[in-house]
RNA sequence: GCCGAAGUGGCGGAACUGGCAGACGCGCCGGACUCAAAAUCCGGUUCCCGAAAGGGAGUGUGGGUUCGAUUCCCACCUUCGGCACCA
């Protein structure tokens, strides 16, 4: 044979040679054409979006936002990311292409505890460090190909942008919204600083997992508790937010409805009021304590025989720790005083325990241990007085725990004059009843606190204000913004901020009299500086103001935020808090900052949680180089529903792959087809020309409607297998560029190039319209019809859509399989649903 | 304990309004191409019985509603998430 001959020049081996130089050529090499497109893309500035001119601002146009929350720069981009910023890549392009206004952009939280202790760890200064991973995070960004508006980048640790997080701060403080106080907080000994309560989670620091401790100490907090009610009762503005953010922040803000009853101290008559939920079990009161910080307990056991081991028990909590302290048994010391209940002027007991918290209601109880299961603890322990005043006497409390159902048909029992009303007739009564002689009043107690905003760390946004002895806390004013943070040497962590050793920084005039003056050393929360960042992209370079009222209030709010469920009760519940401020100040028109939400699930390695300790951390650039940006992007969402837990499998990457290789050969085969033989551009309306348009109809649904991502790219595929399977039917041009331009928004960069290969006219797929499905093409035009005997499917038949009831039948019953089953049993009923199915039940 | 979400092949998942369970992809099996391998292509792949035709079972478990249930209702089990000494 001649090709076994190596020096055999025959026709057949030059045209396989050439075959073999062509396909070479057409090699599908994602590095390439990813590099080529996105230097068109940075070169022309393809996704800038400039802000509306005047007349723009009062046409209001088809404008949508798009705001996936910012990365913090402790790192380099990983997997989580690249989910969050591709669904957001998605709906931006599928919006641009709808024909709307879409504003992108992107930014950096980049002061704060995860860069800082980044930097720590690798010993560097914070600002080299955070500007180093920035800089990496925005190469990496680019060469995901996501299409953001690097005109409107930000990053919270410049001064630019700090300085109008200190401005706002300011009218926060104007408004009496930020104050300093000191009050039990929450200390992280690891990171050296104090935590807000939102950053404790299970009694242990949020970011680096250290059980806290208590302590008291002065502090900067905002007044977030005033904004209880607004917040929840606002979430009715929200448009689409999950239930289970929801949830949690309504959980998290915690509103009960009950009393305020006023106890006294017997002898004394001072008074000792307390937040009930139950005020319809007052009768039932046999005990009273304090938490052991109140402030009345050294008073109250002052030179008694008691004071000794009382004060005691009050120093050993204060040793504990929140975990220690809600993990040993219930315990307690009685004081030697009694409180008198306002019902009945019953003298009850009034015990210390580390129970009972400070931090919540009036940090002082009335015990009821017939009907609360801790109470019940303590009085078993205790061997404290069981009174039963609620439910049927069938129960013994004593015996059988504290009876706390709730159920309608309770009765109270042994409560004077009130005995024999319902349970929420009781509450009613009894309120009012104190309420009349003014011992008590309905009241609605908040599990939420306020916002500890300050951190005794270096890497934050100063707090501009400015401490004097003859003036107090005076305001930095607004010219002399920003308080520059000051260079320093010895920035790591010591319990007290780093910023106190800036002496020359610190030392100041008092703006108000001019007197010496010390400077606040204490900076931010990282979670002030990103309440307000998705309001400045708006308007990122206003030197004048944080941003312009008109140009905020033209994009928000946030149409679509994107980001994980870890800020369900922190940033979301800050930002939130931080709208509404700045709505009341004047500043903005609006009081959602985010419209509709919508969370990514977790990305998961081998099922656990990617962490560096772990040492299973995907880096998505590590498949970048192998595979491309495309394909990562089409996978991340391929995974499955990406609001929900995800696991990465390398080997379904390879899935991926080889589908985009399918895609580029069939494009390929397509351009290098004669258009002679491609019977011109009439698609005609055939099966795989109505496959196309519901493929369009399904894509476009999904993406828009249901915010799923992973079905479109598996419909697109569906696609691509019919056009191999029907490489002759006159719609495989026309299905073949649908494919490529409704991959377009995940794989912007093969498809942009396909595009170019099949249309050679030099459009830009990125600024073609977004295709529509005819819905007149929507419909098969042969429909298969399940046959089912007693629900058991028996038969299919292949029948014209639409097809009437009675003709269906006809056909039905002609078969011989149905007769079969049917087997001359009477038919007793006929279930005909049309173009579906045929049920005969026998 | 309270609140919420979810349980579907070997795996990730699909089935949106009660109407063909398992789309799409991975993996696996068989075949083509190749000296061979890779790549690619074709076919198969829920389980059981059967050579096949075909039959039976099947969406966490048990019940219910319905001609018909992954989908609706009740109870339970499991997993995940949130809250939790919050009075």
């Amino acid at each position: 044979m001649p090709r076994r001959f190596p020096l055999s020049l025959s026709i057949e081996r030059l045209f396989h040679w050439w075959r073999r130089i062509q396909s070479v050529m057409e090699k599908y090499d994602p590095q390439t054409i990813e590099a080529k497109w996105q230097k068109v893309w940075a070169d022309e500035l393809s996704f800038h979006v400039p802000n509306p001119s005047p007349e723009e601002l009062a046409a209001h146009r088809d404008r949508t936002y798009v705001v996936e929350m910012l990365p913090y720069p402790s790192g380099d981009l990983h997997m989580g990311h690249t989910l969050n910023y591709t669904i957001g890549d998605v709906i931006t392009h599928v919006r641009r292409r709808k024909g709307m206004q879409v504003l992108r952009p992107m930014g950096y939280d980049a002061f704060g505890l995860p860069a800082e202790n980044a930097a720590i760890k690798e010993g560097a200064h914070p600002r080299v460090v955070t500007e180093r991973n920035i800089a990496s995070i925005r190469k990496q960004m680019h060469r995901m190909g996501w299409a953001i508006d690097w005109g409107r980048e930000i990053s919270t640790h410049q001064p630019e942008y700090y300085r109008w997080t200190q401005w706002l701060f300011l009218r926060f403080f104007e408004r009496g919204l930020a104050y300093r106080k000191e009050a039990p907080v929450k200390w992280c000994p690891n990171d050296q600083t104090v935590l807000a309560n939102e950053q404790v989670v299970d009694g242990r620091c949020e970011r680096c997992g250290a059980e806290v401790e208590a302590k008291s100490l002065t502090q900067w907090f905002f007044r977030i508790t005033d904004y209880a009610d607004a917040l929840l009762d606002e979430m009715d503005l929200l448009e689409d937010w999950p239930d289970r953010v929801l949830t949690m922040q309504r959980n998290w803000i915690g509103r009960s409805q009950g009393a305020r009853v006023v106890f006294r101290v017997e002898g004394s008559g001072e008074q000792l009021p307390v937040f009930t939920t139950r005020p319809d079990t007052l009768f039932g009161a046999t005990f009273f304590v304090l938490a052991p910080e109140h402030s009345l307990v050294s008073s109250l056991v002052a030179g008694s025989e008691h004071e000794a081991e009382v004060l005691d028990y009050v120093r050993r909590t204060a040793a504990r720790s929140e975990v220690e302290r809600e993990e040993k048994e219930k315990d307690g010391v009685f004081t030697g005083r009694f409180a008198v209940n306002p019902v009945n002027g019953e003298a009850i007991p009034i015990w210390v325990a580390d129970y009972v918290l400070m931090g919540y209601g009036t940090g002082a109880i009335m015990a009821v241990p017939a009907h609360d299961e801790r109470d019940h603890a303590f009085a078993e322990r205790y061997g404290i007085e069981i009174r039963q005043v609620v439910g049927s006497s069938a129960v013994d409390v004593a015996e059988a725990g504290a009876f706390v159902s709730h159920s309608a048909d309770e009765v109270l029992v042994n409560s004077g004059d009130f005995s024999g009303l319902s349970s929420p007739d009781g509450k009613v009564a009894i309120t009012a009843s104190l309420a009349a002689e003014g011992l008590g009043e309905e009241a609605i107690a908040y599990r939420l606190r306020d916002w500890l905003l300050s951190r005794q760390r270096y890497w934050g946004c100063p707090i501009p204000i400015i401490h004097c002895e003859k003036c107090g806390e005076v305001p930095v004013p607004d010219d002399q913004l920003p308080v520059v943070l000051p260079e320093i040497d010895d920035y790591v962590p010591k319990g007290r901020s780093p910023l106190a050793a800036a002496e020359d920084w610190v030392a100041t005039t008092c703006p108000k009299c001019g007197g010496s003056a010390r400077r606040e050393t204490d900076t931010m929360d990282t979670f002030v500086d990103s309440s307000w960042y998705f309001i400045r992209y708006t308007d990122p370079h206003d030197d004048r103001l944080p941003f312009d009222r008109e140009i905020a209030d033209y994009w928000l709010p946030v149409n679509q935020y994107i980001g994980g469920i870890e800020h369900a009760v922190l940033h979301l519940l800050y930002a939130r808090f931080f709208t509404k401020v700045m709505n009341e100040l004047g500043l903005v028109g609006f009081r959602e900052p985010f419209a509709r939400l919508f969370n990514q699930g977790m990305l998961t390695a081998g099922g656990a949680k990617m962490s560096k300790s772990k040492g299973n951390v995907i880096n998505p650039l590590e498949f970048v180089e192998r595979y491309g940006a495309d394909t990562v992007r089409l996978y991340t969402l391929f995974m499955g529903p990406a609001d929900e837990d995800m696991d990465w499998q390398d080997t379904g990457l390879e899935g991926i792959w080889r589908f985009l290789n399918r895609l580029w050969r069939v494009a390929h085969e397509q351009a290098a087809t004669p258009v002679a033989k491609l019977a011109e551009a009439d698609p005609g309306d055939g099966e795989l020309a109505r496959k196309t348009h519901r493929t369009i109809a399904k894509v476009t649904d999904d993406i828009e409607r249901r915010f799923y991502f992973h079905t479109p790219i598996a419909a697109v595929m569906e696609l691509v297998n019919e056009i191999q399977r029907h490489p002759e039917d006159p719609a495989v041009r026309f299905a073949t560029e649908t494919a490529v331009s409704l991959i377009q928004p995940y794989a912007p960069h093969v498809a942009e190039e396909l595009w170019g290969v099949l249309s050679a006219g030099g459009t830009r797929l990125w600024e073609t319209r977004w295709p529509e499905a005819d819905p007149a093409l929507l419909a098969v035009a042969e429909v298969e019809v399940v046959v089912q005997v007693n629900g058991k499917l028996r038969d299919r038949l292949h029948v014209a859509a639409g097809t009437g009831k009675d003709e269906l039948l006809a056909a039905v019953l002609a078969s011989e399989r149905v007769q079969a089953h049917l087997d001359g049993h009477e038919i007793r009923k006929t279930i005909v649903v049309p173009d579906r199915l045929v049920n005969f039940v026998v």
